[in-house]
DNA sequence: AGCACGCCGACT
DNA sequence: GTCGGCGTGCTC
């Protein structure tokens, strides 16, 4: 073949392609479909990465144009028929280019690290004599020959190290054709924390039993539906041995909250150094190194979020995905991929096995094991603990008995005794800051950030205000910047603002505040979380960020301070995130001697996600959301797209969302897709952009997709209309 | 996405 | 008469 079909990796749709390029002759007998190459690419020949997608002896374009590949970024191949059929499925699943897939597919090119082995050159005929010689000259030569008694391989550093000298010696033992020298690859980000001796192995419960055999003989995905602390890690390790029995190999997916170091020790101290992980913290080399073990062989389980799903073993047995709930499963970038359906893609194409795991499944998810496309699996006990107890606490209630505190009469009461009884409390409230809402006393002014439809949030810790949405500081005011009056009033609550009461009512317990505020600096969160553990404060009060995943035995009461943050965020997710948030928050309390007190404060204490997480009663939950989707056309019954067009032109800004109505009412003849909108956004500017969405609704997803992308298409050719950028969404997590 | 080509305003 | 503005168009 003369040449190659090359997809250059430039993330535009133009270029979204392969090009023909001349094979050079010393590339002919290397190069293979899936190798990643370097081209001249555009008029400045710019060297450009891409990937070999197949060959060719003739070519449509003209001779003289056609230039030839530069070289390779490795001698193998980086991505297999499989990935590469992964990546055209992708780009047409999430309607983004195919480069951007193989963005996420294939590891960033980084370079190989290497390291030197120094051995006894045994090719050498005279090597015997050769040393004698050496050993009665030199010294620091004879040190360096003392250490070859045998065959070994040694590497070059530690040779140095011991006997502390420079290369020197070594380098004229490899001129002397006594010693040879190997370069090997030298893999970064291994995992290089000392692991604990391996525990022995638990006994199974009935129920995990039960599990791992219906997970077993399953050819579907299983949804395994396990309450918190009912074991579900024990099942995903015994599953995975068994695969690992067959020479396959296991992917698990964790969110990135979740990699902690307990979870990670328990992967290891079973499996050991065929264990790795990867995180957003890792650097571009380790990725590579670690990716590149897994496409060796050299590892068989790879534990990560979201982008692991892509490790690329080429024999893959089982893929877990531990709290499948998760909103972070799903990209919010393009491609806008969910790692659950490429995970199921992936099983699908490998013949592998689907394991998703939740203590409070995504209604999504739960629906289809009703559909029958996924087997359900339960555990309903707890292995070493019992439920904590979940009491409601109506605030309104509260406020007729003229209590006007933060806290409820149980809470405090139950914060009063716990402190007493030398255990732990937990506070959650999902807002940072002190007061959420800044106002003049006099003429009812608010304050807002100038460059997003947002109120200012007062932080005390900094004594000024805060917008959320773009960052924006300033100092708080003195005087009401509209009227000048000095009578400045603090609305709503904040985790600051907890933590101040708390410290007011209870001032001898100690206290500890965890949010984005306090964990800005590098070791902060960890910090935090080891002072709780080690019982320097009495208290925890923090946001999302303490409602997932933390084990601490001394905790005995959780109180979550508004649980109708959540409800009220109008968005169709609500009531599943209030569910979720609760329990997770709840599973935060009790063990086994002392099973917990979970105390929980709101202004809708009969709403469904709340009366059922108190009783802990999913099913229930999930059929009144389940209900409510299916009234008003939701996920799982519908598709939902956002259309999203921002300029910092505001009145331009609503003429092309007018004309993009237009536009989709013009191709919407039959009716097929319900529209609503357009109308300002959730949050109507952001940074100075003005920000107005469309809403289109139909069951059918590829429909969905053909009409929205045909009349964006549209959109995006209208040149007065170029300054407002389009972004869309299909059923994105959060609205905007 | 880059980069070059191309046709109109304020400067030596 | 030239430097440079970013609109348009192409990339094997």
């Amino acid at each position: 073949m003369k040449y190659a079909l090359v997809q250059v990796s430039v993330p535009h749709r133009n270029v979204d392609r392969a090009f023909h390029y001349i094979i050079p002759p010393e590339l002919k007998d290397k190069l293979t479909t899936g190798m990643r190459v370097y081209v001249p690419f555009g008029n400045g020949n710019r060297r450009t990465e891409g990937y070999i997608l197949g060959f060719s002896d003739k070519s449509e374009v003209d001779e003289a144009k056609l230039k030839s590949i530069l070289d390779i970024h490795e001698d193998y191949r980086i991505l297999s028929d499989k990935r590469i059929a992964l990546g055209a499925w992708m780009s047409k699943k999430y309607y983004s280019t195919f480069n951007e897939c193989l963005y996420c597919i294939a590891p960033k090119a980084a370079n190989q690290k290497m390291f030197s082995c120094v051995s006894l050159n045994r090719d050498n005929p005279q090597l015997h004599e050769l040393i004698a010689a050496t050993k009665k000259r030199s010294s620091k030569q004879s040190q360096v020959l003392d250490l070859f008694i045998n065959d070994a391989e040694i590497p070059l550093s530690h040779i140095k190290s011991i006997l502390d000298i420079d290369n020197a010696p070594i380098n004229a033992l490899v001129k002397k054709g006594i010693l040879k020298m190997t370069q090997y690859r030298s893999y970064r980000g291994n995992y290089n924390k000392s692991v604990p001796a391996a525990k022995p192995k638990p006994d199974l419960t009935e129920e995990q039993e039960q599990v791992i055999r219906l997970i077993q003989k399953e050819n579907r995905p299983v949804l395994l539906h396990g309450v918190t602390g009912s074991g579900k890690t024990e099942v995903y390790l015994r599953l995975i041995e068994d695969v690992i029995k067959t020479g396959k190999q296991a992917i698990v997916l964790v969110p990135e909250i979740s990699l902690t170091p307990q979870t990670v020790e328990r992967f290891v101290s079973r499996f050991g150094e065929r264990v790795s992980l990867t995180h957003s913290k890792m650097t571009d080399g380790e990725r590579y190194d670690q990716w590149t073990r897994a496409a060796k062989g050299e590892i068989d389980i790879m534990i990560g979020p979201r982008s692991a799903v892509f490790t690329p073993f080429e024999n893959i047995g089982i893929i877990i995905i531990d709290e499948e709930h998760e909103s972070s499963y799903k990209a919010d970038h393009s491609p806008r991929y969910d790692a659950r359906e490429v995970a199921m893609k992936l099983a699908e194409m490998y013949g592998a096995k689907l394991v998703l795991g939740s203590a409070t499944p995504s209604i999504v998810s739960y629906y289809k094991t009703i559909t029958g496309e996924y087997a359900l699996g339960e555990m309903k006990q707890r292995v070493n603990k019992s439920m904590p107890k979940i009491e409601i606490c109506d605030l309104r209630k509260e406020l007729a008995s003229k209590n006007y505190s933060i806290f409820s009469r149980a809470l405090h009461s139950a914060i009063q005794d716990n402190l007493q009884r030398g255990k732990q409390t937990i506070l959650f409230l999902n807002r940072r800051g002190f007061s959420t809402f800044v106002s003049c006393r006099k003429c009812g002014y608010v304050m807002t950030c100038d460059h997003c439809s947002v109120n200012y949030t007062y932080h005390r810790h900094t004594n000024s205000l805060v917008c959320h949405y773009c960052g924006k500081s300033i100092p708080l005011p003195a005087r009401c910047p509209q009227c000048g009056s000095p009578y400045i009033k603090y609305f709503g609550t904040g985790t600051e603002k907890i933590e101040q009461e708390v410290m007011r009512l209870f001032p001898t317990a100690r206290v500890l505040r965890m949010d984005m505020d306090t964990t800005k600096g590098k070791n902060s969160h960890t910090n935090i979380l080891e002072a709780f553990r080690n019982h320097r404060a009495d208290i925890l009060i923090g946001t999302q960020m303490i409602a997932k995943g933390l084990d601490f035995p001394n905790v005995t009461l959780v109180g979550v301070i508004a649980a109708d943050l959540s409800l009220n965020m109008n968005d169709y997710h609500s009531g599943e995130i209030t569910y979720n948030l609760i329990t997770q928050v709840a599973g935060r309390a009790g063990r086994a001697d002392d099973p917990g007190r979970v105390i929980i404060q709101t202004y809708n204490p009969d709403h469904y996600s709340i009366v059922c997480a108190k009783n802990n009663d999913y099913f229930t939950y999930f059929k009144e959301e389940i209900t409510f989707r299916r009234i008003m056309k939701y996920p799982p019954f519908s598709n939902v797209f956002y259309i999203l067009m921002t300029s910092d032109n505001e009145e331009l800004t609503v003429k092309a969302a007018n004309t993009m109505a237009a536009i989709l009412n013009k191709y919407n003849s039959r009716g097929r897709f319900e529209r609503l909108g357009p109308a300002p956004a959730v949050i109507s500017k952001i940074s100075n952009k003005y920000r107005y969405r469309i809403i289109i609704k139909c069951e059918d997803e590829e429909r969905l997709k053909a009409y929205v992308l045909y009349c964006v298409n549209i959109f995006s050719a209208i040149k007065e209309l170029k300054k407002v950028s389009i972004s869309i969404a299909l059923n994105p997590n959060y609205s905007i």
